[in-house]
DNA sequence: ATTTGTGTTGAC
DNA sequence: TCAACACAAATG
């Protein structure tokens, strides 16, 4: 169609210019992919139609990001739902990587909209799959019984004897990187993992002990700042962001021991690549750590999980 | 001031 | 079912 879109600073529009004549118009320029709508500033929108109703999806700077994230929420409106009431046991579209399908069916429609919306689907995507392979993964999944799959992924998981347990990752932003010395945790996960006592007013905290990967001790004041309504982690952060040599887009992860002493541990890498996994839009995905084979057999990194092999009766 | 996302419409 | 468009609600 030999369309450009063309950004005019000045005039804050959006104009497409049709190459062949050089005519231009105040049309936004369409999307060649499905969902995707384009947005007054130049970015684009994604959304999707579930029973005559749009479910919004967020907004995005790359066209191809909007495209994945319709690509994934389809899987979940449409891709699950459509599999699961014909049968569970032949995993037709997302075979190519059963982990992503069980981190699609474990959660609920909502929480993956969250999360496409919020852009955090490929970091939660990570730590589930983190959980999963650090978990003895192939004894959990038993993949032949239908919705109480999970259930017994959930059970062995709790019962299964880890050394520390993932309670969540952030990747650092600038401000998290920067001078003021502090690091906000996300809501929801301060709220689940990191707690403070009514009693500690806003502007006091209390003082967290991490310990990093080689053992060395940290104290981080952690408070609510009610000014911006968030949790963060304050006082000694600034020598861990300089210690580390913490840049944006690194990946801090939080983690607890197990046992009794539940110690908490940080510990921080370069940022990894995009591993959502799902949602080429006409691409290839190189090889998922777990297939399902032609002749059925599924494998996760070459151990052979089509069986179900530990108590998965309810 | 900008951006996000809804209300609405009409084409397919 | 879907994208296009206008613009209101939300956010910074």
């Amino acid at each position: 169609m030999d369309l450009i879109s063309c950004w005019n600073a000045s005039t804050r529009d959006y104009s497409t210019m049709n190459q062949a004549n050089g005519a231009s118009s105040n049309k936004l320029p369409s999307s060649r992919y499905k969902g995707v709508v384009p947005q007054s500033n130049g970015r684009w929108g994604a959304q999707i139609y579930e029973k005559s109703n749009r479910v919004w999806l967020g907004t995005f700077y790359d066209e191809e990001k909007a495209a994945k994230t319709y690509d994934i929420a389809s899987l979940k409106i449409r891709g699950l739902d459509a599999i699961t009431q014909i049968s569970r046991n032949q995993m037709k579209p997302y075979e190519c990587d059963v982990t992503e399908a069980l981190f699609l069916e474990s959660h609920s429609k909502a929480e993956i909209v969250d999360m496409l919306r919020k852009h955090s689907y490929a970091n939660e995507l990570e730590m589930y799959k983190h959980k999963l392979y650090n978990g003895c993964a192939a004894c959990a999944l038993g993949l032949d019984d239908g919705g109480k799959r999970m259930k017994c992924y959930h059970d062995f998981m709790d019962t299964c004897s880890r050394e520390r347990e993932l309670l969540f990752e952030k990747v650092a932003t600038p401000s998290d990187v920067g001078r003021l010395n502090r690091m906000v945790i996300p809501k929801r996960y301060a709220e689940k993992h990191f707690q403070v006592h009514q009693s500690v007013g806003f502007g006091k905290g209390v003082l967290l002990k991490f310990e990093d990967e080689v053992g060395k001790l940290w104290r981080f004041g952690y408070c609510y700042w009610s000014s911006s309504q968030s949790y963060v982690l304050s006082k000694g952060w600034i020598r861990f962001v300089k210690e580390k040599k913490l840049k944006v887009g690194d990946v801090v992860r939080f983690e607890r021991s197990v046992g009794e002493d539940k110690k908490l541990f940080i510990d921080c890498r370069s940022r990894n690549l995009d591993i959502s996994g799902i949602g080429e839009i006409h691409g290839t995905v190189g090889d998922p750590p777990a297939t399902v084979q032609d002749d059925g057999v599924v494998r996760l990194f070459g151990v052979n999980i089509s069986r179900k092999p530990v108590h998965c009766r309810e």
